[in-house]
DNA sequence: AAGATTTGACCAAT
DNA sequence: ATTGGTCAAATCTT
């Protein structure tokens, strides 16, 4: 790994760290502001939706950047196998295992690729298809299961799992535990519809308020980059224009962020390992 | 009508 | 017997 790649890596940390930053001062202001508006109602509930939209439209950035840099450390060690030529025929070998173990689909038989926590379960680059929910034993919410909405076009057969955490602090956060099942061998761009950068599940019900959302987080017209060279990859650009709203955002509260956009696409081709440890 | 989600049933693992 | 991952019919949405 040569040194501007490990810049590359460490200005994503360094971006996401603000990020958090930013969430956390506006923690701080929520508490501020909300009872100081306690005898105006209905400015409290704006105001209060707009604390949840700039929290969300942060937590989404901060989802994108995590997904992407360990979307790089996956994609680039695949490319480096094939030139090498050597663990890449492994996961051939372990994706065909799986393939033939299909008479037993009662049974998880993927491996677990990764898991993150995050505010937005559904906000990672790929469709997903729900195909179950479940109550889990002494947990609070039940689980939710995804397939890849490409399993019919393209055979591919990665899921994931969603489960929202129990912890919670005044309300405001929900966070979800999310595993990663199975390597995606599609290519995004051949669903019928992929206008949408989230799933089509369903987004998660605000709460303690009705589903209007602010301009801030009115649809996202979203397209996918798609690179012959590098099938899978989540859609650069697109997240770009995320940060750069979440940035303006930050410089609305204050707070200098600086971002190169030229970083981002560099991405693509760094070599280190995941920094962030973020799949445990 | 087609596609997506919900939900109870089924079944393997423990 | 219990748990949790998956199936598939029913239902909902577009």
């Amino acid at each position: 790994m040569n040194v501007l790649e490990s810049s590359i890596h460490g200005d994503s940390q360094v971006v996401i760290n603000e990020i958090e930053h930013q969430k956390a001062l506006l923690m701080e202001l929520h508490d501020i502001i909300l009872p100081i508006l306690y005898s105006h109602n209905d400015r409290k509930q704006l105001v209060q939706q707009l604390f949840q939209d700039m929290f969300s439209s942060s937590s989404k950035s901060i989802s994108c950047l995590q997904l992407r840099c360990n979307n790089d450390n996956k994609e680039v060690n695949l490319i480096r196998d094939q030139r090498n030529g050597g663990k890449h025929h492994m996961k051939n070998c372990i994706l065909e295992k799986e393939a033939k173990n299909n008479g037993n689909n009662r049974r998880k038989t993927a491996q677990l690729i990764g898991s993150l926590v995050t505010h937005e379960p559904h906000y990672d680059g790929y469709q997903w298809r729900k195909y179950g929910e479940k109550r889990i034993s002494k947990a609070k919410h039940s689980r939710s299961y995804y397939r890849c909405a490409n399993i019919k076009a393209q055979g591919c057969r990665a899921t994931k799992v969603v489960q929202e955490q129990e912890s919670d602090r005044s309300g405001m956060v929900r966070l979800f535990d999310v595993g990663y099942y199975g390597q995606h061998i599609c290519k995004k761009d051949d669903i019928s519809n992929t206008h949408g950068f989230e799933t089509s599940h369903e987004a998660i019900p605000r709460i303690g308020h009705n589903n209007q959302r602010s301009s801030s987080t009115l649809v996202h017209d979203i397209h996918g980059i798609e690179d012959n060279s590098f099938q899978n990859m989540v859609m650069v650009h697109d997240e770009v224009e995320y940060l750069m709203k979440d940035i303006e955002m930050g410089r609305a509260l204050d707070h200098d962020v600086t971002i190169n956009l030229q970083d981002f696409e560099l991405w693509e081709f760094s070599e280190q390992q995941n920094p962030l440890n973020i799949w445990t």
